[in-house]
DNA sequence: ATCGAATAGTTCAACAATAGAATTAATGAG
DNA sequence: CTCATTAATTCTATTGTTGAACTATTCGAT
């Protein structure tokens, strides 16, 4: 009991540590890969939309998890710079539908390769067997983490 | 060769969505356990200096990775509500130490126990030896991540 | 010992992201 | 038809961030 209880915090230590490091590093290489004109929130954003065709602003702020009015404020700040539409729907006009102009899919296409440059540059250094048991827990993590919203 | 790369991009993929997924959600979490007047960044300000006693904003800035500037305004606002001070140092004047107040120590503690409360519940979903292997990969990556900055 | 470079911290202006409340427009259910 | 609901927007305020300019102090090379 004693010993579990203390391997328990010991663990949970060590993930907000290594967790901390990951993020925060992250973030900031992939900031750096980003032009002058896009932030990386609207990069996340430009990504989603590409792999996600005919979406909504109510789609992205429960993706995202933050408000309606947040995404308003984002997506008109893609709309301003040319790299996405908005499109009313046909069929019930409250509903706007947000695709990527040519601009914001060629862009968007060339930022996630370069991410991916940069997490394939950092897998390498593990065998494929720990990258492999790594994702794999990491996925029931991630599906853990969302039942509990 | 094709196989190797398809599998690595197939990965790369893996990873970027779990993970969006765990940090999205523990963000949307964490925020939830932080009182009226506190921000989550605020609160990872208090846990740093609670960790790390006598740190200044340079040190600040560093491990998190952005301006002093920043550091100064987030300080400001923690030392607004009386939850730190800012100490001169004795021999060097122009360093300032920051320190918690009592309120500063004992809100930072307290929070600090309700997350690791909301990490135990997570991590109880996975038997121990699934946990200790993916905290020992992800301290790896943390590491890999560190070097490449 | 002094003068210029470097360092620690702050200030300021601008911008991005966010929350939340109020608003508009359209749809849907009784 | 009317009223509640839904989708999106507007507006205001706050927070975090950058980068440049600034102050005060310390350090180093001559």
């Amino acid at each position: 009991m004693e010993k579990d209880l203390c391997l328990l915090k010991s663990l949970i230590h060590r993930y907000e540590v290594a967790n901390f490091v990951v993020e925060r590093g992250l973030h900031v290489k992939v900031k750096d890969l980003m032009p002058e004109e896009l932030t990386v929130d609207q990069f996340k954003t430009l990504r989603f939309l590409r792999h996600n065709v005919n979406s909504t602003a109510s789609e992205l702020a429960q993706f995202f998890c933050v408000g309606k009015s947040s995404i308003t404020a984002i997506i008109t700040r893609l709309s301003d710079k040319g790299l996405l539409d908005r499109v009313p729907d046909d069929g019930d006009r409250r509903v706007i539908h947000l695709k990527l102009t040519e601009e914001g899919e060629r862009i968007s296409s060339l930022l996630e390769e370069r991410v991916q440059n940069v997490l394939a540059d950092l897998i390498e250094h593990f065998d494929e067997k720990e990258a492999i048991a790594f994702i794999e827990t990491f996925e029931k993590l991630a599906k853990v983490v969302k039942a509990a919203l």
